[in-house]
DNA sequence: GCCATGTTTCGGCCGTGGCCGAAATGTCTG
DNA sequence: CAGACATTTCGGCCACGGCCGAAACATGGC
């Protein structure tokens, strides 16, 4: 079988975990330089270089040069659909060690998967365009409604004009909150919206997002987020 | 990060060929017999019940006894979507050997991806059901209509009573054809009742599906298929 | 030109883990 | 209860691959 020798290849290429962290950490979304990807591996430049070899050989990762650094990124949605379905494997397993330390907070609360946001307040954007009609979700993936799409213009999001091929709204399970959040084109989008607006910011060294001033009030005001949406569901 | 460490752990042990064609084998869907995937995997009875112990014990598979033999199955969709993720970003890959066999033929042509329909027949499926309105897909999932509903639930189908999590009707990425075709609920039970006919018989020692002489005819009057839905799309 | 910084290449050490042969356990068959 | 078959346990061999130190390459700043 062909087939299950090269996934294997794959396989065994995340299944290390110096470079299943790198990966981790390029699910933020960010192009990072491979000095970074050593520190969130917790390995020596020099092992980093080596497997960063690797992964960009079997194209999992991307480099772009850039002066002296190299900035290594994910190569594709579909290594982040790896990752994810990954986690959630890993998230449901047997008694793995779950430790919840305050940064593990942070990040249940906001992050970047990929090119989307998860954690609670993924849920809260989806739980409020879902209510308000604005997205409808069926099964893995939604649809996005002609006054959604109007609500979605008016907030200073396009989706119209790329002719891209990827999926404009599918869904992404949360890992931490084993609740679909939104993901494709849409999502991403939003993601960037609200970067723009300075509403999130991404913290260094990691993936968490942490909420503005600005953001806590125009969240609440555009998605009618209530003061304790952050609460556990 | 705790989170690295965990997924490289499943992935390693996807990550190995012996294993990961044990996991492919069971993406047929059946439950199989410690020396059937002995077989598959190419390696000894001991070794392979080495794997599988370890298999067993991450909770990627399970067990289920039976007189002298013992079967194993995977554990849940979630690792069947692991499997299925590599298998999309392993046949993007660098030149990875693409040798097309006669057996390899078959299986494009019709096989079993875990629990539904995937290959060129798949693909004629989900377009059949689309044309007609019965089903209306939408970026990674879709919804099934009124009519489709009734439609189906005349074709012997009926998936109301079911009061599982699972979705009822999302899409898979097919890595020979590069097209979603039909998963979730609905795929599993459509793959079900065509068994059920007999319209399609599962063959011994692969994923691939034979059409029977009752589900040339079949096919073609229940969901118009013409005599050359089986072409290269 | 020189030095600092970021990154890669080389060489060698060492542990994890895959593999098989032999033998033990379990289960159905006569 | 013996004998076939399915599967697991044990023991030992061996290699692949991760890790780091040292040193070589780049690139940018002065």
């Amino acid at each position: 079988m062909a087939s299950g020798n090269t996934i294997a290849a794959v396989a065994a290429l995340i299944g290390d975990p110096a470079r299943a962290n790198m990966l981790s950490a390029l699910m933020g979304g960010q192009a990072l330089t491979a000095g970074e990807l050593a520190h969130h591996a917790g390995v020596t430049a020099q092992t980093t270089s080596g497997h960063l070899a690797r992964l960009a050989d079997a194209e999992l990762v991307v480099l772009e040069k850039q002066g002296r650094h190299r900035y290594y990124r994910l190569a594709s949605p579909e290594v982040a659909r790896v990752i994810e379905a990954l986690s959630v494997v890993a998230s449901e397993g047997p008694k793995r060690h779950h430790p919840v330390g305050p940064r593990d907070e942070a990040l249940r609360r906001a992050r970047t998967c990929y090119d989307h946001i998860a954690g609670r307040l993924g849920l809260a954007l989806v739980d409020s365009l879902q209510e308000s009609g604005h997205v409808v979700l069926a099964d893995g993936a939604g649809i996005l409604t002609p006054a959604g799409t109007r609500f979605l213009a008016d907030f200073g999001i396009d989706l119209g004009s790329s002719p891209s091929k990827r999926p404009l709204c599918r869904t992404c399970l949360d890992w931490s909150e084993r609740r679909p959040h939104l993901a494709g084109r849409l999502g991403a989008a939003l993601l960037t919206r609200l970067l723009d607006l300075k509403w999130v910011a991404r913290t260094p060294d990691s993936r968490a997002l942490r909420i503005t001033k600005a953001g806590e009030s125009g969240l609440a005001r555009t998605f009618g987020l209530s003061q304790d949406w952050h609460s556990r569901s």
